[in-house]
DNA sequence: TGTACATCAGTGAACGCGCGTTCACTGATGTAC
DNA sequence: TGTACATCAGTGAACGCGCGTTCACTGATGTAC
């Protein structure tokens, strides 16, 4: 996702003089060749669109660059997508989906000791947001309308719904009274990351320097966080 | 702050034809009048796009409009800031200075049980962020480079050290054994308001609805953070 | 297997727009005398 | 108190630029027969 340069992504408008080659009949799959027709234009602007996105910022990228990027008129993208905030809409998307497997991996695979499994989905949680900025971005900092885009919605709330078992996870093994719901404590849990990630997380020229990692930083909050609900790291220390 | 019509921002571009009238001599502290010169277009300019960020984001202004709101010709800004970017650090800087004011407002008010402390100031944090969106989004949001702008930098100090001065007391009431460092106390409250802020805090379009508001969000983790922290709420409940 | 045709993805030229930035200028201010 | 002058904040016209968007078009694809 982080290389400069894709299959997708031509360097150079090379479809002007290249006419389609016969061993292009049946295509390779990892090198769609292009001659008029690109082949899979709308999976290298979003490509392209993530590149800007992940270097200067959601507000850094315009459709016109990334049919430049993707070495296509700047017509081109319209007919996949009706605006800018669509295609971002769609970056977005598919952000929470990557979100959420990941998170969801980080928790399937997680020791089923609730702190330890609250530690290893705070980690993917912050790694996410640091090998993904331009996701990360989309998702978080759009500032995209959300009713436009149902579909986006969703992806969000599955993605949410991840922390949510975690949380179901935690609320059972905390020993305080009232058990505060899970449905707050997963807000909780990703406020706290959110905030990491946002002020520490990644790089920007504004970040601040930390005296410690954004991981051991998350992490100890996550421990105080249970220690306050009762939850005991069991037997290992 | 937050109203649209402010005594430095003219309307129309009334300059033109309206001559100094003699009662401007000793110029009003409150309204100064303008001719050929405005008076006080620095302010006006910082005004404008304050407007303009609050309205539609750090993105969303230009040096060409705010002279427009301001009423003055589009080469007029550069009077005052190099750049877009030098007049945002100052609004970050100007941001972070009345947040601090805030802050330090909020903390010294507050009762002296430290989680008593922590509610007050955590409160003032929510209410900042959604009160001086402006602000708050030239502050974490606007990614300006930070070396080229030392003044921004130490107003963000500042306004930590009072985050930091909470941390201290919290620390002090601590009984958990390492006692944890106040600097992470500090920034594990900071991530936490910023990301119930960023996530809940302001009108935004992309914003998801909550079960509950975010000041009750946010208590409700500092109550429990400080309850892993061995932070006794003393006498009252 | 070959051919005609409908479909549609991409072209490239064009447009209006707003922005950033510069420039020589000019009107207002305030200060020296 | 009045006058000359230096200062400088703002003008307005101009420029080049990149963007969004449209349009009639055309080349490639794939399907019906």
């Amino acid at each position: 996702m982080a290389a400069l340069s894709t299959p997708y992504i031509a360097t150079r408008p090379t479809h002007v003089n290249s006419p389609y080659m016969s061993w292009t009949r049946d295509p390779p799959p990892e090198l769609p060749r292009r001659g008029y027709h690109h082949g899979n234009l709308r999976e290298a602007l979003i490509q392209a669109a993530q590149e800007l996105i992940g270097a200067k910022g959601p507000a850094g990228f315009t459709i016109a660059e990334a049919a430049r990027l993707a070495g296509v008129s700047p017509a081109a993208p319209y007919r996949h997508f009706r605006d800018a905030e669509s295609l971002l809409a769609e970056i977005a998307t598919r952000g929470f989906d990557a979100f959420r497997d990941r998170l969801a991996a980080a928790l399937s695979a997680a020791p089923a000791e609730p702190s330890r499994a609250a530690e290893t989905v705070g980690r993917a949680y912050l790694a996410f947001a640091r090998e993904e900025p331009a996701y990360y971005a989309a998702m978080f900092e759009a500032r995209i309308s959300r009713d436009p885009y149902p579909d986006l919605l969703a992806a969000g709330d599955r993605a949410f719904g991840v922390l949510r078992a975690l949380a179901e996870r935690l609320a059972g093994a905390a020993r305080i009274q009232p058990r505060p719901p899970a449905l707050m404590i997963a807000l909780h849990i990703w406020s706290t990351a959110h905030g990491i990630a946002s002020l520490f997380g990644r790089a920007d020229p504004s970040r601040r320097p930390l005296p410690m990692s954004a991981e051991d930083l998350l992490e100890a909050s996550v421990l105080i966080y249970l220690q306050g609900l009762g939850v005991t790291p069991a037997n290992s220390s």
